[in-house]
DNA sequence: CGATCCCGCCACATT
DNA sequence: AATGTGGCGGGATCG
């Protein structure tokens, strides 16, 4: 057993340290004896696992007796020690059980011992690094808790971290499932994307700052930067982690906090992040405000992710010498570059497919793990914002000496400024009814990160009032980009899109939009059209019924490994791992910061067809071309009518997946949509649009999420919708001015009346009455689908989640209630986000938790997004 | 004394 | 109501 286990083992030294540890921690104890370190070898274990297993084993072993005694405590320890010492006598009860007594000394021992970290190792040490896809590894909470003698809450800690770079997934209640690091990097990948985006800013900044004393970069940006006032704003603003933390629960915000704090090293030119740097900047709230007790609990969380990432071998603590003075800090040792990873993922997934929808939330297991699709996934974390508690508190900040102050209110402003983008949203939102629209999309493969969810938000409905966009464009774009290397593409006037972005971010606040083409390497799994579809198609695509589209997608998704798929993995990762970004999107910054997302395979498959529908009702002719010339990447043209091709979910014919290929192959075209606010109502679509566009879409998609489009209700009546098809570039983004470019359709949904804000899914336009688009698909009118992804609308009531839709549902619409109508009170305005808006599928999930989070949560709606997700894979 | 961070209470979610 | 999750921060321990 030994030998075996040495093999095994041998990668992580952890073992060996327990022992020594012990010993030493022991110091004080009794010295007596040397107590054998480790005995452990000796009984126990039953562990087939590694030989670490063994220990752990006895470890373990021994640990729950161990807590008895502790419990009792004192009284034991003395006994403990004497038995310790030597006698094994028969006093003890667990004494009897074996020489583990020495065991106990270790015990004794320092909380080194009992460390997250070294707990972490030993868990780790429990699954190999690269598990077979066929071999399914579960993991019960209790069971690896007892076994490691630890209670189970500090397994929890481990398994969220795990769990937020895909090495475990969420099963079921109790238990969750290993995939190893098969996906890391591509997850690190993902992460590291959508960390340029978020923090991309604020981390050149802050490395400017650490090196340059000056803080003359911070006065520029603060010049830049709107500054404080936002303030208000910034309550709420929090983005993942406070704000959800403010608002309800804070669901998983250590599962947040833990991607957030990997992408700060990813983007991280030094790799090396300082604790209170990290802290800061995960605190959403403006820093400024901070307080202490925030940072505080901040930095112990940190603590614990880092013992978590030490134990992975991804980071290690060192020192960092500023100015003030020696500060802890963590380098990143693992992996930096990605390259396609992507491979990777589809090489092992095949079958396993481990990652699949992490969600945890979502708790069809099963079907994730076989499916793996997921690419996306929610997180729960959306919360918007939420005023709560960052309004009581506020801050106070309290700098320790001048300087730092200083420092920090840069930081502060840095971290604001980030906040801003984000803010803008809310800004606007801050009308009350609105809220931050954010977009998500996804990214195949991890998307979680990527996506992000906006919050219910989605889209942000708004209300007339809104319009403006309170951020002024040009500072954000500025302030943004700056020094980012992403940046510099921005500059160029192009969109922002880096190319191995996949997101784009759009100063303006108001809009968003997203766009499309994912193709991700992941995707290309799942999709092979997925890519970057061909915007264009609108007029052809008519001819797939997007139900249709979806299910094959759904299908694809559900097995990604597929043999045909696999065909155009190869083709697409070629290309596309390069070049591609597949996605873009837009979304505020904010909204990207919370990363959550959930993979579920149908969610995933869902989401795209979303935007596909986006696509195909938005669009309009014009818009392809809009698209392709904002985007630097266009799609071809002929690819785009594959796509369409594609389409047909019936036809599962090799060719088209070729076709896809070759879509793949090509750059992503991102298309964007843009929305405007002033109509009243934000609309997002995708740039993509065609119906053929769908086809594509849902094969991509399935990383993308779209949401669809909410309408006000208010605004509805007059509805002017613009959609511009056209792809916005991110930088030039949408200009507000710009639909009128863009093609803007107009819907005109008598029908639904102003109260009833109209969702509408992607996959067609929607509404009944709504005129369709512009001429743009006659074709859709037929296949509309309209899907309309169950709505959530919290008050409204309208609640027509259920839908699975997506998949292969047609459209359907849903009305909401009025709930605008209502009077916002704090409480009420988030209800009437929720109510305005209406996700896909995929976000739906998010609204629930939205709503949640005002004050009740309901997981269970979120639950039952969840689920649906999952069923939607196979869609119906 | 500051850095770490264990421990476990307790609120909220899910069953 | 029971059980699962997991935020959170007091306060112990380390260095």
């Amino acid at each position: 057993e030994n030998i075996f286990d040495r093999s095994g083992m041998a990668p992580k030294t952890p073992i060996k340290n327990e022992p020594v540890d012990l010993s030493k921690q022991k110091g004080c104890t009794p010295e007596r004896n040397p107590i054998t370190p480790v005995k452990l070898v000796d009984r126990p274990q039953p562990d087939p696992w590694t030989p670490t297993a063994n220990l752990k084993m006895l470890v373990s072993a021994a640990s729950p007796d161990m807590r008895d005694r502790e419990k009792k405590k004192e009284l034991f320890r003395p006994i403990e020690n004497s038995e310790q010492s030597h006698t094994p006598d028969l006093l003890q009860y667990d004494m009897v059980d074996d020489c583990t007594v020495d065991e106990f000394e270790k015990q004794r021992p320092s909380r080194k011992q009992k460390s997250l970290g070294l707990l972490c190792q030993k868990f780790l040490a429990r699954y190999p690094s690269y598990p077979l896809s066929t071999e399914k590894n579960t993991i019960s909470l209790d069971e690896v808790a007892s076994i490691l003698g630890v209670e189970r809450r500090r397994i929890y800690d481990i398994v969220n971290v795990l769990e937020s770079l895909h090495l475990v997934s969420r099963v079921a209640k109790n238990q969750y499932c290993w995939h190893g690091r098969h996906n890391l990097s591509q997850t690190l990948k993902t992460l590291q994307e959508a960390g340029e985006l978020q923090y991309g800013e604020l981390m050149t900044f802050f490395q400017h700052k650490e090196q340059d004393s000056d803080y003359k970069f911070g006065e520029r940006k603060k010049e830049t930067i709107p500054d404080s006032q936002e303030r208000p704003l910034l309550d709420f603003s929090e983005p993942d982690c406070s704000s959800a933390s403010a608002n309800s629960r804070k669901d998983k915000s250590l599962r947040i906090m833990s991607q957030k704090f990997v992408m700060l090293f990813l983007v991280s030119k030094t790799k090396i992040v300082t604790l209170d740097i990290a802290a800061k900047i995960l605190i959403e709230e403006t820093q400024d405000t901070v307080d202490h007790s925030k940072f505080k609990t901040k930095v112990r969380r940190l603590y614990d992710i880092a013992n978590v990432l030490t134990s992975l071998g991804l980071i290690k603590k060192v020192h960092v010498t500023e100015e003030r003075g020696r500060k802890p800090a963590f380098k990143w040792i693992g992996p930096v570059e990605f390259p396609g990873k992507t491979d990777e993922l589809r090489g092992h997934s095949p079958t396993s497919d481990p990652l699949p929808g992490m969600q945890r939330g979502a708790r069809a297991p099963h079907k994730i793990c076989a499916t793996r699709k997921q690419r996306f996934t929610r997180h729960a974390s959306f919360n918007s914002t939420q005023p709560c508690e960052g309004t009581r508190r506020k801050v106070s900040s309290e700098p320790n000496s001048p300087r730092q102050e200083r420092q920090d209110e840069y930081c502060s402003k840095m971290i604001n400024l980030a906040a801003v983008c984000r803010q803008k949203i809310e800004e606007d939102t801050r009308n009350p009814s609105v809220t931050s629209p954010l977009s998500l999309l996804q990214v195949p493969g991890d998307s979680e990160f990527c996506v992000n969810p906006l919050p219910q938000a989605v889209f942000p409905v708004v209300q007339a009032d809104v319009p403006n966009l309170s951020l002024p464009n040009g500072i954000n774009s500025q302030a943004l980009h700056p020094s980012t290397p992403a940046a510099s593409q921005t500059e160029n006037g192009k969109p922002t899109l880096l190319p191995n972005q996949p997101f784009l971010c759009f100063p303006s606040s108001s809009l968003f939009m997203l766009c499309g083409s994912l193709q991700e390497n992941n995707l290309r799994e799942t999709l092979p059209t997925t890519g970057d579809m061909g915007n264009k198609r609108a007029e052809t695509q008519a001819t797939v019924p997007p139900a249709a589209c979806q299910k094959r997608s759904s299908h694809k998704c559900a097995s990604p490994s597929a043999p045909v798929d696999d065909q155009e993995p190869a083709a697409k990762k070629q290309t596309m791992e390069e070049s591609d970004v597949p996605l873009s999107l837009v979304v505020p910054k904010k909204l990207f910061e919370s990363p959550k997302a959930e993979s579920t395979p149908g969610s995933g498959c869902t989401s795209a067809a979303h935007l596909e529908a986006f696509h195909l009702d938005l669009t309009s002719p014009a818009a392809p071309e809009a698209t392709h010339k904002e985007s630097a990447k266009p799609l071809d043209s002929q690819e785009q009518e594959k796509w369409s091709q594609n389409k047909d979910p019936d036809e599962p014919s090799p060719g088209k997946e070729h076709i896809s290929k070759e879509n793949a192959n090509q750059p992503l075209l991102p298309q964007y949509l843009y929305v405007q606010p002033t109509a009243g109502f934000n609309f997002l679509f995708s740039a993509n649009q065609a119906p053929g566009a769908i086809s594509l879409a849902a094969s991509q998609l399935p990383s993308l999420s779209v949401p669809c489009v909410v309408v006000p209700s208010a605004a509805l009546a007059s509805f002017p919708l613009v959609c511009s098809p056209t792809v916005t570039s991110p930088l030039s983004p949408v200009p507000d001015g710009t639909f009128s470019t863009t093609t803007s359709m107009n819907f005109s949904m008598s029908g639904l009346a102003s109260t009833t804000p109209v969702f509408i899914g992607t996959t067609a336009v929607v509404t009944p009455k709504v005129s369709p688009a512009p001429s743009a698909d006659p074709q859709q009118p037929a296949h509309p689908t309209l899907h309309l992804s169950p709505v959530l609308a919290s008050s409204c009531g309208a609640v027509k989640l259920d839908s699975p839709v997506c998949m292969g549902h047609p459209v359907t619409l849903l009305k909401l209630q009025q709930p605008l109508s209502t009077p916002l009170t704090p409480k009420t305005i988030r209800p009437a986000r929720h109510e305005a808006f209406f996700k896909t599928p995929g976000s739906l999930g998010d609204p629930v938790a939205w709503k949640k989070n005002e004050g009740n949560q309901t997981r269970n709606a979120s639950s039952v997004q969840r689920r649906l997700e999952i069923s939607s894979t196979s869609p119906d």
